[in-house]
DNA sequence: CATATTTATATGAAAATTCATATTTCCTGT
DNA sequence: ACAGGAAATATGAATTTTCATATAAATATG
């Protein structure tokens, strides 16, 4: 089997290795922001759950487990820290009352929009390092490799 | 300012954030390997030191987290513990008494060299998911986003 | 060459995470 | 309607991880 065609050839296996150069480059990417995040109290997974929620208000746990990339005993946790903090409000699903939906408090969303526009913000500024639609590729790459390996359940849509 | 082109523009932020197609697609195409790694008896961080050492045996404490993407302290205690299990042997460096250099030991080789070729025919079945060399494309789109980002001090060579 | 800085690693307490499993509710086939 | 299984969430104990800081050695500076 050959090897690929990345490393400088000195050998080395890791610095040309696909699942490195994904959770390096996602560490990399994502240092600053998630710093940004912290200086606003919240731990990164706090700020997915609000950023998913943003997106989709009232999910119930498990989904928004898949969507913010957290384990569901995990989440259900977090959840609950973000409820006493006032940043959400859970509530059970009359439709299916082993459910409970997540919903957005006020001060919750507030605070979600405004770090949604920073990420934009700093989204922006990343996608600009990454000379000439490099950026939209890199996207188009990664969702692409995304739906191969983590195909959406249909009544996920 | 205008969004970017990649969600179904249902006005859904997060599936179409740069840091979230990373962190997605970083945690998708590990899931297998790693749940494959941790049936061999390793964690995680204690596969990527493996794989580390083995590119390059004798590194330091400081520069092995860098290139295992582990926080210090953590490493500190993780290498303890490889120790501890054999895997790995711990050395005090005569040049710079500061440091700690971390050798494989052979049982620690024979393990690393194992996974690294089950890390290289699993890296090759994702990139063959990955239609007509876009492989290649996206590794090296994801190397140049790791250089712009933490570009590596001189002395890191 | 003494002192201040910086670098490398270690440590301990607080907090977070994992893992296995409990509980409750829903669904399925009979 | 019922038994069995599946799905959604919760829970607790064991383990990890984080964070701030301690220690120790090297380097820089006046």
């Amino acid at each position: 089997m050959e090897r690929q065609g990345l490393e400088a050839d000195t050998g080395e296996f890791v610095p040309g290795y696909l699942l490195y150069l994904l959770a390096a480059a996602s560490d990399a990417a994502s240092a600053q922001f998630h710093a940004h995040v912290r200086t606003e109290g919240l731990r990164v997974p706090e700020w997915r759950v609000l950023a998913c929620l943003n997106d989709r208000d009232g999910a119930m746990i498990t989904r928004l487990a898949r969507f913010a990339l957290i384990e569901q005993s995990r989440l259900t946790k977090i959840i609950i820290q973000m409820g006493e903090r006032g940043l959400i409000r859970r509530q059970g699903d009359p439709e299916d009352r082993r459910r409970v939906r997540v919903y957005l408090t006020d001060e919750g969303r507030a605070l979600a929009q405004r770090l949604v526009a920073d990420a934009r913000t700093h989204e922006q500024k990343l996608l600009q390092m990454l000379e000439g639609g490099d950026g939209a590729r890199i996207k188009l790459a990664l969702s692409s490799l995304i739906e191969r390996l983590a195909p959406p359940s249909e009544n996920e849509k």
